[in-house]
DNA sequence: CTGGATGCAAACTCTTTGCATGCAT
DNA sequence: ATGCATGCAAAGAGTTTGCATCCAG
């Protein structure tokens, strides 16, 4: 089930010119480039994909792009314990693994069940909003 | 139950000779202040109340000596989604609540069954070995 | 003694900022 | 026309590396 670009880029348009904001060549490619991204991103990976279909793109325009599609909601940061960080287009609850060797990531799509700890989150006067879920070890290549 | 420093020296000696490693006065201040450390640190904060006990210590040391107590045991990094890396010598299962405007990070101590995702992750043939999960929001004081 | 550990300085990576120009509206 | 968004350069934060010296074993 691929989405064509056109239904990313009416998508887009709309968010931004519903907040009032500007719908560039940049930021339409950079949607284009991270929704149909199969795997976790850094800005420079962004960049490097960018650049081939839009030239003279620059890093700090990606950096405030990703900055601002993550406000949209369209981009998740991911956490990790340390490496550049990693931009996923898939905004749904689902779950990481990490190689602490390699650092290759991959998705997982389980349920994992956080209701007691937003609960106990909530006691602690915090207001979650969402849940990272990152599961550290080693992948098969580097477990040999 | 606060646990007395010589207890901590006693270990970290006891886990440093069985590698053949040296038991330093950096190592073992770093060790007693990472034991004792109620939040979750920065190597900028351990090399801040290091350097109250002992002068002279160095960035470049606090993180290799971090580094060597993360493969040790003694210490976990924290993922994060942004900012500098975070240590804990909490190293039982537990979860984190960090507040995404101003970084606060606190404990949280519930069950989280994260068994579905691990059986998940070894299908995807990964290895994996701890499960890092951090709940993202708001903490009271920045969702006022 | 001897080599692992340290301190210092410098390099390096990743990210942000300042500012003049350009283009979407 | 207006001012938000961009590109470029430069600065900034965080972390790592190189190397001479030091000290734990």
């Amino acid at each position: 089930m691929t989405t064509s670009s056109e239904t990313y880029d009416r998508e887009l348009t709309e968010i931004l010119h519903s907040r009032g904001q500007r719908v560039t060549p940049q930021r339409v490619v950079m949607n284009r480039v991270l929704r149909s991204a199969k795997r976790h991103v850094t800005a420079e990976d962004v960049l490097r994909e960018v650049t081939g279909k839009l030239p003279n793109v620059s890093l700090p325009t990606v950096y405030a792009t990703l900055e601002l599609f993550e406000e949209l909601g369209l981009v998740r940061r991911v956490a990790t314990e340390s490496g550049p960080a990693l931009f996923d287009s898939r905004t749904d609850e689902h779950q990481h693994v990490v190689c602490r060797r390699c650092g290759r990531v991959q998705d997982l799509d389980t349920a994992v069940d956080d209701s007691r700890a937003r609960a106990a989150a909530r006691r602690a006067g915090f207001r979650p909003e969402h849940t990272d879920v990152v599961l550290v070890g080693l992948c098969a290549d580097c477990a040999a």
